[in-house]
DNA sequence: TTGAAAGCGCTAACAT
DNA sequence: ATGTTAGCGCTTTCAA
């Protein structure tokens, strides 16, 4: 029942421990005969190395660790499988922590995984002060992704937030679209501050109103998603474009117009998400491209690992719009608010 | 830049290392006078415990490995997150890989975590022998989850698959139907056997018909499912209902629908997926659970860390169907290939 | 209540 | 080409 080490396959192969460890780990200057029969007893023993002790005796792990929101949030679980695969490209094993929006829990993971001797750390922080990460930064590189705190102390790689928002905001205003809604506002967020930015700057500069009614926070279910565009729809001037600025927010958006069936309201996400594109109409989306995040922050930590001193670096990762028929509808004859057939958009 | 280990501490505190061991593990029988000086090092050197030290002295770990097909499926993102949430209950920590359903990674990847001295191994099979997993079943407790392979050689965890399909089966034959196509067919898993085998009790004890060319594959993207849509609407007699019996085919088969507009067809689906509820009509399905999963496998894992011993367990988690209306369809008057208005319900 | 010595499993440095 | 010695950072005896 106990593992059999390094010392019993040596014993059992009547030769020393060294000699085992570099069987092990493919050293050259091995004579056949030694090989096979230490290749024997580690067969015999069923011997696995303990990578613990190595790891103590090198001085340094072979893993990484990214803290994020929740796994089950399909933007972090494509994150996650896309610094998988970087970093088992780059030899090392992943392992991640889950924070739940929760700063406190954020440090437990944090402190966990230094505890455990990662490497390097990837991180989507909690919004609020990250001074405790300064001690850890001098001893482990530590990238930051998603969400920008105190850009210049960490690297960060993100999107452009307040430029995809523009993106997006004039695609609609394109269309003819004046009176924009926002739903996902939340001023503690960089993030959202920043993409409510850049939809504020296109409404400046194309005369689009700038109604703070119009801006709305991410709803917290389907049901409350349905008010939400109800209060919109019920102004005295409702707007007749909808502009989600994250993912959550779009899924619900796109429950909300279906379910109520004010699917001729223009609609852009920021984010896509599963079936978007079997909605009629299918939802026009920027996207974040996580897969992209999760490479850049792992390309970045292997730089770092490998000795790159610099300065902070602040990455954007590219975003695209895709028209796919929900952000190209243009303000309706109809007032909106009235009920009329669903536009089917191949 | 090196870390400060223990001894630094006691170093700077004056103590001996054992007494500065005793503060960090919360000993009880500590002056305080002696806990105050240690904790005021610690502090002031940033003193950040090396687990892996602990770990190899204390001859055991605490984290247990999670082995999937793939974090970017929500299936598994959802029981990892689950088992994540259970193991920090239980003062463990979770390490995940994926072996994208290659065998020969799933063996790496159990290696990797064994090497790394996981508590125990929760681990998605990929089909094929597991007979490897025999030597690492005696010094570690290892949990099957969603697949079953060798039964009785290891607890698992799973949904008693033909029992499910028997429930969505049922549920389309009591609305009338007789010829139901079944999307997601492969012979080489045995879950997907077990669903194929209740769909097929189902139909002989009632009359249905078992017509080997309505069973089809998972499509291998969302062309593919239009094309095996079409496919089924060209048989001579085609189906009037589909059941779907994994996610992946659930929506494919979901966008093949509402794509051709054939939503006339009634349509369970073996998984729920995001925005089901959206679509017209929103998707009945019968539902996994992955978080049951993961808890009941989390679960078991701690009973036997616990030293509980006994055979091993074949758990089945509860499922549910939840009809939605697109499995309430019953054949319609007008032959299934005739393009019709999309019904819309509410 | 505190400390000294020994050793967990492994490997780097130095023999031989 | 192979073995010996020492020690990674920690905790467990066993003493004081």
């Amino acid at each position: 029942m106990r593992r059999p080490t390094l010392n019993d396959v040596a014993a059992a192969a009547g030769v020393s421990a060294k000699s085992v460890s570099r069987v092990i780990n493919g050293a050259d200057n091995i004579s056949p005969e030694l090989r096979l029969r230490v290749e024997a007893a580690v067969e015999k023993l069923n011997y696995v190395p303990n990578t613990l002790a190595r790891s103590l005796k090198v001085g340094t792990g072979d893993t990484i660790g990214v803290v994020i929101d929740s796994i089950s949030d399909p933007f972090f679980a494509a994150v996650m499988s896309a610094v998988e695969g970087a970093a088992l490209d780059g030899g090392l094993s992943t392992v991640f922590g889950s924070t739940g929006s929760d700063p406190e829990r954020e440090r437990r993971q944090v402190e966990r995984m230094v505890m455990q001797q990662v490497r390097a750390l990837i991180l989507a922080p909690v919004p609020r002060s990250h001074e405790y990460l300064r001690h850890y930064a001098s001893v482990l590189p530590i990238v930051m992704i998603d969400r920008a705190v105190e850009v210049g102390a960490f690297d960060t790689v993100r999107v452009d937030d307040r430029a995809v928002a523009r993106t997006a905001v004039e695609h609609l205003v394109r269309h003819g679209h004046r009176r924009i809604a926002l739903i996902g506002d939340d001023r503690s967020f960089a993030t959202a501050r920043d993409r409510l930015a850049g939809y504020q700057d296109v409404l400046a500069e194309h005369g689009g109103e700038l109604d703070p009614a119009l801006c709305r926070p991410t709803p917290d279910g389907d049901d409350e998603a349905v008010r939400t565009l109800n209060g919109l729809l019920a102004m005295d001037r409702p707007p007749t474009a909808i502009f989600a600025i994250n993912q959550r927010a779009g899924i619900r958006t796109a429950y909300a117009l279906h379910t109520a069936e004010y699917a001729e309201l223009a609609f852009i996400s920021f984010g896509d998400f599963p079936l978007s594109q079997s909605l009629r109409p299918p939802v026009t989306y920027v996207d974040h491209d996580p897969r992209a995040i999760g490479r850049a922050a792992t390309q970045q930590v292997l730089d770092r690992l490998r000795g790159d001193p610099g300065p902070a670096r602040d990455i954007f990762v590219d975003t695209t719009l895709v028209p796919r028929g929900s952000g190209e509808i243009t303000p309706g004859p109809g007032a909106p608010g009235e009920t009329r057939e669903v536009e089917v958009v191949s």
